[in-house]
RNA sequence: GGCUCCGUGGUCAAGCGGUUAAGACAUCGCCCUUUCACGGCGGUAACACGGGUUCAAUUCCCGUCGGAGUCACCA
């Protein structure tokens, strides 16, 4: 027992976009199964034709692709196991099979409530709308039963629970959960149009597909003391349950996908990497031994032990997100860097200006990669800017001698050819030191000139390498008139 | 409302009967720097409350309060 191979699942309805609680859920099902060895395995859960959204099963593959959580079995990928959609494996008729065995037993039955009955068993409760099935069709006779079925009446097949005793199950992470009967409502296993629910569907598939190692987001809590039943009245052996606590919002409620919260594709889109993303919600619920926080997909199943994992609910941070990415985009390789940035970068400069050499300025100082733009704007054309920022009291600058140094060194850099960023340096530090004034007397000046920018990715020489000899003179220039205007 | 779970700084999160209660993000300050950022250093900030148990409780038990989840022919 002991030895038998871990074999965890994802088993994603196929309902729209992937948000970070379904994606957390994911990895650790791999984690789980990676570090020790095991397999992981990929179920469509499509029992709800009604909530089907076409294409969500590629939005499910492109997410799984790009996070690196590659299953070892699923769809397209048969081990003996299959099918792995649970559409087609309805078709063989094996839910209905089941459901049936367990009517045998007496641990289900037939009911032929309709919508009438069951709303009329709606009560308000604090606002909020429950149904609590009555047990009507068990008092329903053999006879009665085969007659309404040979009638042709839909039907649906509810799980009978009884009214006294408790069912008790035990998580690995929370521990054992005990509650009474009278709680469990008669969930329905099969519905009048044939399918099986999740609630059914989920115990089946999991027993078939010899899964180990059930992870779920700990929202089905409740109702796995009636899957545990399940279990029991099969008389299988329950697999080891490890409910994960919830990942919720700044408002500490439950993230879905109704309220739209970011899914893992909105987050790429908003300039997040994907490794970034695993790796923060890695940590959004558990934690390694050490202090460490940055973990490639690799690392994170040398070291992922679920023992750790963590009972309370966690509050997704975008703050915290967007430094860790910030993180990811330093230790980035410079050539991918490029890649993935250019497209932002080039949104904001059209000029055939050296972009690359852009990027590196920007590279260790932004968070996302939309932060580039607001950045590097200046480059493509000067902003209008106040005069105002001519004067710095810790640079000792006004606008008086910032009108002076720039008068001065306008003949000087138009004489200069050699604008790369050392010689201009020389040439600057020279006039410096000729002139006997302080670095930034000279520096914030020519810096704000030729940017337009309180604050820029790089300093007055990185930048008029990059302008070139004729931009950066225009601006100096410009610079000039707008001091001497605001010196008449 | 019933049931279930949870409760360490604003957030993530160590801790598992005896600690100056880690660390990270955020925040604040200082240093460095031609600005901002980066980096470095430092500060503010937490065991929800009340009873037990114990020589000793953040840690164990009970209760209170608070929060969340769930109560579908959705998953």
């Amino acid at each position: 027992m002991s030895t038998a191979k871990i074999r965890t699942r994802y088993a994603p309805s196929p309902t729209g976009k992937m948000h970070v609680g379904n994606l957390r859920t994911a990895l650790y099902e791999f984690l789980i199964a990676k570090h020790e060895d095991g397999d992981f395995i990929l179920r469509i859960e499509d029992t709800d034709q009604e909530r089907f959204v076409e294409g969500a099963v590629d939005i499910i593959n492109r997410t799984l692709e790009k996070t690196g959580l590659a299953y070892d079995e699923g769809p397209d990928k048969d081990k003996g196991f299959g099918p792995y959609v649970q559409s087609e494996r309805m078709a063989t008729g094996m839910y209905l099979e089941c459901a049936k065995e367990l009517v045998a037993k007496g641990e289900a039955y037939y009911c032929f409530c309709d919508k009438e009955r069951l709303e009329s068993l709606k009560q308000e409760v604090a606002g909020k709308e429950i149904v609590v099935y009555d047990k009507h069709c068990l008092g329903l006779s053999k006879e009665e039963v085969e007659e309404k079925l040979a009638a042709g009446l839909p039907y649906v097949i509810r799980q009978n629970v009884p009214r006294e005793g408790t069912t008790t199950f035990k998580d690995e992470i929370y521990g054992e959960i005990t509650v009474e009967n009278e709680e469990l409502d008669d969930m329905i296993l099969i519905k009048s149009d044939g399918y099986p629910t999740y609630n059914f569907a989920n115990v089946i598939d999991d027993h078939k597909m010899e899964i180990t190692h059930v992870v779920r987001g700990n929202e089905y809590i409740s109702s796995t003391p009636k899957y545990q039943r399940l279990y029991d009245a099969f008389g299988w052996e329950s697999p080891k349950y490890i409910h994960l606590p919830l990942i919720t919002d700044e408002n500490h409620k439950k993230l879905s996908k109704r309220s739209g919260h970011a899914s893992f594709e909105d987050l790429l889109e908003q300039g997040f990497v994907a490794e970034a993303v695993v790796n923060y919600i890695a940590l959004l619920g558990w934690s390694p031994e050490d202090n460490r926080e940055i973990f490639s997909l690799q690392e994170l199943i040398d070291v992922f032990d679920y023992h750790h994992i963590s009972k309370s609910p966690a509050v997704f941070d975008m703050v915290k997100l967007k430094w860790m990415n910030g993180e990811y985009l330093k230790a980035m390789e410079p050539e991918k860097f490029y890649e993935m940035a250019m497209p932002y970068i080039k949104e904001v400069i059209k000029k055939p200006l050296d972009l690359k050499k852009i990027l590196d300025m920007v590279k260790t100082r932004i968070e996302v990669f939309p932060d580039i733009a607001p950045m590097v704007d200046f480059f493509e054309e000067l902003p209008e800017y106040d005069v105002a920022m001519y004067t710095h009291k810790k640079m000792k600058t006004n606008s008086e001698n910032s009108l002076t140094v720039l008068k001065e060194l306008l003949p000087i850099l138009e004489a200069w050819e050699d604008y790369s960023v050392d010689a201009l340096h020389d040439r600057i530090f020279a006039y410096i030191e000729e002139k006997g004034i302080k670095n930034g007397q000279a520096l914030w000046p020519i810096r704000t000139a030729v940017s337009g920018k309180q604050m820029t990715p790089a300093g007055a020489f990185e930048i008029m390498e990059v302008l070139g000899k004729e931009e950066s003179l225009a601006r100096i220039r410009k610079g000039i008139v707008m001091l001497e205007a605001e010196a008449s």
